[in-house]
DNA sequence: TGTCATGAGGAACTATACTT
DNA sequence: AAGTATAGTTCCTCATGACA
């Protein structure tokens, strides 16, 4: 709700602020209020916080300092920020972990069958039988992620956190955990935005470098500016979600590994609850329940949606 | 002239130590 | 516990100058 009023205050208050020369227009405004905190003040305050609005901002929606909302949040951050980690052994019997990861695979495999793509990916997926695209996916996905994504409950931000990244130019799906600036994090400050990477030569270490570089704002990637716009901690850690070979610039090849990879991107983004508006079916594939998720999920959209570019129709998100 | 790199200065933002 | 002052960062904007 206040989202849609935070950019138009902030600046309004900006311009008023440097055409009244630093005459300060909130003064003009109510003034701020103090004392006690009210309940209802401090469910207004977590709404508002959740929304990542500035503490500035926040403060004028409530009218009190920033510092004030500052301290006030300090002093919720227990009640606030998300789920902890969920009672109950991670760690399975040996096996079971790993038939869970197959049977969730399957899972969010038929139900992707079912949902929405185009139509030369409809046909894309018909040219090999299930088990081959679904053995050539789990191939890629390195033992510990897989472990990971077959776990009772929802890893935690800190194991995410711990999977590492691989340093290699083949293709690939990566995933990157971007956090707010704030010292305690709420879910809606943790973000996993998953990505795919399959350009010929450079893989996944080209597409890591393309979102490290400093670049200049008409160059920055999709993810640079929308870390930016949302004011969130500029250097997340990667994580390697999976490996495929990549050994021939030939464009079947490269066109078969884009495919590969691009469907794992989509199998993934849904499991882990990152397609944003996802259909009711693939929302129900995803194995774990959102409320207990320690991050929101993010990515640029549902790969089945586009089509996949040959390596020389301009592919430059590859 | 247009574009690109650089960096100074200051605004914006959060954390922390202090006061009432 | 509430509020204030200020320190510590990061980010944005704009001026400057090199280069094609």
């Amino acid at each position: 709700m206040a989202s849609m009023f935070q950019k138009p205050l902030k600046s309004i208050v900006r311009k008023a602020n440097r055409y009244l020369e630093g005459s300060e227009i909130e003064k003009l405004l109510k003034p701020n209020k103090r004392g006690e905190w009210s309940d209802h003040e401090i469910q207004h305050l977590i709404e508002l916080r959740e929304q990542r609005l500035p503490l500035k901002s926040i403060g004028m929606w409530l009218r009190r300092t920033s510092p004030s909302v500052q301290k006030k949040l300090w002093e919720l951050r227990d009640t606030i920020s998300g789920p902890g980690t969920v009672e109950g052994p991670q760690a399975l019997p040996p096996g079971l972990q790993e038939i869970l990861f197959y049977t969730r695979l399957t899972a969010v495999w038929e139900a992707l069958l079912k949902s929405d793509m185009t139509q030369t990916w409809r046909e894309a997926l018909q040219e090999k039988s299930k088990e081959e695209w679904l053995s050539i996916v789990s191939a890629g996905i390195p033992q510990d992620v897989k472990n990971v994504l077959g776990g009772l409950r929802p890893p935690t931000w800190d194991e995410l956190e711990s999977l590492p990244l691989i340093d290699t130019n083949d293709a690939g799906m990566y995933a990157r955990l971007v956090t707010s600036r704030h010292k305690f994090q709420m879910v809606t400050d943790r973000h996993l935005y998953v990505g795919s990477a399959s350009k010929y030569g450079g893989g996944l270490n080209h597409r890591i470098d393309e979102h490290t570089r400093k670049m200049k704002r008409k160059h920055e990637s999709r993810l640079q500016s929308d870390i930016r716009k949302k004011r969130l901690e500029k250097n997340g850690r990667f994580i390697t979600l999976m490996v495929v070979k990549m050994d021939s610039p030939d464009n079947d090849v490269v066109l078969d590994v884009r495919r590969t990879v691009v469907l794992a991107e989509a199998i993934l983004t849904v499991w882990l609850n990152a397609l944003q508006d996802p259909s009711e079916d693939l929302q129900s594939v995803s194995p774990w329940d959102s409320q207990t998720l320690q991050y929101t999920g993010w990515a640029s959209h549902n790969p089945l949606l586009v089509d996949v570019v040959l390596p020389f129709d301009g592919n430059r998100e590859m």
